[in-house]
DNA sequence: CTGAAAGCGCTTACAG
DNA sequence: CTGAAAGCGCTTACAG
């Protein structure tokens, strides 16, 4: 059934169907000003006769509010942002947001134009987990336009004027690294895909601005092992990209070593993922042999055999306080102070830690 | 640094900074008609001294579209559905398109409210995985109003002038059954969430038009069984809900019978990890005591001993397919004949199937 | 190539 | 409670 599409009647059309002013039509539409009972039955049967949808564009231009928020991530198919993704619906599709959304795949450029878009969109305000925590330019820019921004997962230099909502990953990650300490073991590797900011974390005795939560959770390691008065060891900090099989790789040569580790802590989900099948591989008993912390409460780390021990984030939560914060932040205007709110991990102790 | 937010400066504002009329500032900023180099110029720059950014909203509601699509599904935080969105962001945000996001949680009047909201906000189309593969009226009536819809993952009745894009899930099913049949085992069972629907798809013999996977898959399971002249065995059908631990029960409960079976099939991956651990605690080895097929290539499935032979899914083409079918309706108009395509899914034979 | 004018479809003071 | 008029910020014929 190929109808020709009849263009969409307005606002004009059901006034005069229903013989009042487009004045009276809307606001018996809208919900808005004072209508008499009467006049808003004939305005909105007239409106039901004729298939009438609001203009949301018109709206907009009028009331300046498009009751749309931004998301803007770096990848949608990560469990961590689906998740979290999940978590901002949840709270701003109730209360009567809709949610425009935009995969950046970790490029600057790709960020900057679905702010610049957004923003020509008119969303009342944006949530970002930027791609480069130490580029805030352009967000900073989009404050100054006049669109709140929340930031999601990790802070950001160069944004002071957006709220954030983190994790305290290097909290986490000492968290887990402290727990293998009182387990006995000394020689604690970690795999990591911050390890080329190793030697900027190493000289920095100040906290960063903005970082990927990957470098705080090795600033978290290199903070533990300090505290318990033990020399970091180089070559215990095994750098792999962002992918199972570097992963894989770089455990392997953690094992490799003359002095191999006995524990080993994986600063990310999908790097535990590949330290877990080179432990696997090379057959080594997990605890009795090795040691092993994965983050994130994944279905697959209670389907492996020891169950693996792990750091898991409020995930889900840390969604819904984004879209809270940032509905909080539009209605409450731009007066208010900054917010910045970091949630605590938990350490998950399972089969796969135990005493060296 | 609270500085009042200055009112957004307007075409008026830049046309009468660089001399011109707003005609022609139009022009130049926008990139359509006729402008002189040095009065583009001009104009370009006066914009970017005032910090101009187009209002979308003006500009849509004359052009008479948004360059936003629609994409409904019932939970972006499942896996499959946050890589079917990056799919479809991948080939849409390229093509110039933004996506607006609603979740609906599988409930109907979200589906229905999303639906409204979206085709107000005047999106030049959406892709829907309905809630209610039965319930289709919502969406007949959008795309009569002119905005186009691909159906993602399932059809759905009642909307006879939808494009879609699924997966064939009863021929997936039937070849995993295959396999195992080939294998030698006669008592298979499955882990199933369609087990209310089993006395329909065993009377109907025609083919259902809208239909949830899960049924189609167990369609696909009869069907296999039946065309080895096998006769159905009720008991080895175990119904669950969506999620772990009642697919641990209903695992428990087929390994419980009297004649157990030899082989189970789960008709999805989050049933697959209840199955899968079900068989663990009972201390059943696998493939010798039972073979189990699973459902997508998530990362345990390889992480776990023996490896899971699973039916895998094309669930980023999916997402792909769907965006660039919408795109091609947008474009195309609504002339063209309704699209239906359907992918084909691929067994992935791993160690936890064997012969009997 | 450029401009004056109309118009997209609403909401908002302002009168009555 | 209702209406006439203005206006949101653009783009599009239509003239020149």
């Amino acid at each position: 059934m190929t109808t020709r599409q009849p263009p969409s009647p307005s606002l004009i059309d059901v006034a005069r169907a229903a013989g009042v002013s487009t004045a009276t039509a809307g606001r018996a539409l809208g919900g808005y000003g004072q209508v008499r009972a009467g006049t808003r039955e004939r305005v909105l049967t007239a409106a039901a006769e004729l298939g009438y949808r609001t203009n949301g564009l018109a709206r907009s231009m009028i009331t300046g509010s498009t009751q749309t928020i931004g998301v803007v991530v770096t990848d949608v198919a990560n469990p961590f942002f689906a998740i979290a993704l999940r978590g901002i619906t949840d709270v701003v599709q109730p209360a009567g947001f809709e949610v425009l959304l935009a995969n950046t795949a970790g490029a600057l450029v790709a960020e900057q134009r679905a702010l610049t878009v957004m923003s020509e969109k008119r969303v009342d305000g944006v949530i970002v987990a930027a791609a480069q925590p130490a580029e805030g330019a352009h967000l900073e820019h989009a404050i100054e336009l006049g669109v709140p921004i929340v930031l999601l997962d990790r802070q950001v230099t160069g944004a002071a004027d957006a709220d954030s909502i983190t994790i305290d990953n290097e909290h986490a990650a000492a968290e887990a690294v402290t727990h293998l300490l009182e387990l006995g073991h000394r020689r604690i590797g970690v795999v990591t895909e911050a390890g080329e900011q190793l030697p900027a974390l190493l000289a920095a005795d100040d906290r960063p601005g903005g970082a990927f939560p990957s470098a705080m959770r090795l600033r978290g390691y290199l903070g533990a092992l300090g505290a318990a008065g033990l020399e970091v060891d180089e070559h215990l900090i095994g750098s792999a990209r962002y992918d199972r099989d570097s992963a894989y790789d770089a455990t392997t040569r953690l094992l490799d070593l003359d002095d191999p580790p006995t524990a080993v802590l994986c600063t990310d989900n999908v790097l535990a993922t590949g330290a877990f099948r080179a432990a696997q591989d090379r057959g080594l008993r997990m605890p009795e042999q090795l040691s092993l912390i994965g983050f994130d409460d994944e279905p697959w780390t209670t389907l492996v055999r020891p169950e693996l021990t792990i750091v898991e984030q409020p995930t889900y939560e840390l969604g819904t306080r984004a879209g809270q914060q940032l509905l909080d932040r539009i209605t409450g205007g731009r007066e208010r102070r900054t917010n910045h709110v970091q949630l605590r991990a938990k350490l998950v102790v399972r089969g796969s830690t135990g005493p060296v």
